[in-house]
DNA sequence: CTGTTAGCGCGTTCAC
DNA sequence: GTGAACGCGCTAACAG
């Protein structure tokens, strides 16, 4: 502890409401008034009340008085990964978006399993957040019971499920995917391959392959090359490694998408260290646009999703909910936007 | 809501732990013995109780918990921001310490600004967090007085604050920037140039630019070449647009190191642009060595710091005072490693 | 504008 | 092994 940790002298404890009101000359409810906004308390007894709490260092007790109001300030959001910078940048957007809401965020991450998932909302429900907000339309049938009777609004976010809980704020992997793979053909490309994860258990992952077989199949062009490579979220590393794989089955691939812009990035380099020209002996193309998408050399070609507008837009969701303020659309499903970007790699 | 929202029906709402009681045809203390992993409650009473828990959808309510054993089990966590990658891990180091401790993480992020901690501080202490964990030892005086006097532990990371508050770890970044100068310096180096940020927001990065003038001062070397670019935390695009400036006013500098690995990227991407060579035109090294430096093209020569360590190291600090198994030793400061990381770009 | 009373949902404490 | 009374620190509701 700082300073001196001389036991539990009355001296010590941290002060609450009542040594204020006392020291002030007031009652606990008056301090409790004084210490809101609206409440109504004169001037002068507020200014002896804030003295009384400058003195004291005192600082509001939260979760009693929640207790009380029935009204934790706290938001739930659960992501699958906190070092992923798509990630990170939702994060940022509900929290930039919760801000001077008195809204505080309670912030999880699953490592992109449904299972760690299941007990992250359940530790996050005990704190009886007003709202909360997900990645994905994947969960355990326990997840979802637990959801469904806590009767707060959840909205779930970068995937369109097929079966919502409740709100949406999203978009179409497979879609997004699809459009990246017509883009590319338009071009000249025919050849195409693609770079993911062994496992499903990135969801966005899986879809955006589904999207890409789709497409491929669509456009009527010789069948992808699938290169399996690592556990998701596969790394810049392993990127690297799976274009080295690719090449070595499938020396006439045109061009690669990877499932995003670590493994794309990832390939780039390898390829440059090997001196395969980009884009002339193999194109590659990633997901997400990360911020080294734009610097590095080439540039990276890629789908721009729009990860802030998720976070903010969900939070606002939650926001109207919370307020009331959402006059029965609360089905609505909202479409976040997405494009490709055309640079250099493909 | 999920489902339907039919009014405020007693059927609808949140279960308590009474209603799990009555159900079980128990006490609620049962109920809430039952549910630690200690109680002592005879196996058949617990599997009622799980039953009734499980047909009801109960979720424990920590918040009036809490107040009642006057322990949150929280703990709260501050970084400067979470789109940057080395913070990201401190907070993972801090969340996988964490796991199974029955302590949740609070984290909030302060943008690189002393006020918004202030104000963050407050909203976490409100929380009654058992301890906290800070990002730097530069905090406004109210800050201070508020830990102060909130009679937890703080543990002070990523700096060396020469008035810390309590416990700390965390490295001298100016050292670790010396030791960069002087490794390069070794390699025969001699024309310095420094690249960060405008302001001393970015506490760490002040420190860096000090340790850099220091030594290159100390190995009596010409003056290094400092450009200030861009409010910290410098991003890539600032750093190739510094790089630029740099050659443009000293045309003649051997190396640039700049203030963290983002900004050291941009500069290499921003002279293969332009077809500038590194490291035989100009070197460039980071700080940081973030996932990138070891794979982009040529990779970067940087300063390994333990990010996810400090976090690890910080938490456990603090599990230890919450445990109260500190021993005394609260004061101790931990270092931890850094080591220059010699790749290709100089 | 201010005070009083009651109670939020749980865990502590003590009794049985 | 189980229950009853009580209170954690605060705010809602009502009174004055």
């Amino acid at each position: 502890m700082p300073k001196e940790l001389n036991a539990k002298s009355p001296e010590n404890q941290v002060p609450t409401m009542l040594d204020v009101a006392r020291r002030a000359g007031v009652s606990a409810m008056t301090v409790s008034r004084a210490l809101k906004k609206d409440g109504r308390v004169s001037d002068a007894t507020r200014e002896r009340i804030l003295a009384a709490v400058n003195e004291l260092g005192y600082v509001l007790d939260q979760s009693a008085g929640s207790l009380s109001s029935r009204k934790t300030g706290f938001v739930a959001a659960i992501i699958p990964s906190i070092n992923n910078s798509n990630f990170a940048d939702t994060a940022r957007g509900i929290t930039d978006e919760l801000e001077n809401t008195g809204l505080q965020l309670l912030l999880g991450y699953t490592d992109y399993t449904a299972e760690k998932e299941e007990k992250l909302i359940e530790a996050m429900l005990r704190r009886r957040p007003e709202g909360i907000i997900l990645t994905g339309g994947t969960h355990t049938d326990h997840a979802r019971r637990m959801l469904e009777s806590a009767g707060i609004p959840v909205v779930e976010t970068w995937e369109l499920p097929p079966k919502p809980i409740d709100q949406v704020v999203g978009f179409s992997n497979e879609e997004a995917m699809a459009l990246l793979v017509r883009t590319l053909a338009r071009k000249g490309y025919r050849k195409f391959g693609y770079i993911g994860g062994t496992t499903s258990r990135d969801t966005r992952g899986s879809q955006r392959r589904a999207g890409f077989v789709k497409a491929i199949e669509e456009l009527g062009l010789p069948p992808g090359r699938l290169v399996s490579f690592g556990v998701p979220p596969i790394s810049i590393e392993q990127g690297g490694q799976a274009v080295v794989g690719m090449l070595e089955r499938w020396p006439d691939t045109e061009v690669a998408l990877c499932v995003s812009d670590l493994s794309a990035f990832g390939a780039v380099m390898e390829c440059k260290r090997r001196g395969i020209r980009i884009p002339q002996d193999i194109a590659i193309a990633g997901f997400g646009d990360f911020e080294i998408a734009a610097y590095c050399h080439p540039t990276l070609t890629t789908v721009n999703v729009d990860c802030y507008g998720i976070g903010k837009q969900a939070a606002r969701k939650l926001i109207q909910s919370i307020k009331g303020e959402d006059n029965g659309l609360s089905q609505e499903i909202i479409l976040t936007s997405y494009r490709v970007v055309e640079r250099e790699s493909a």
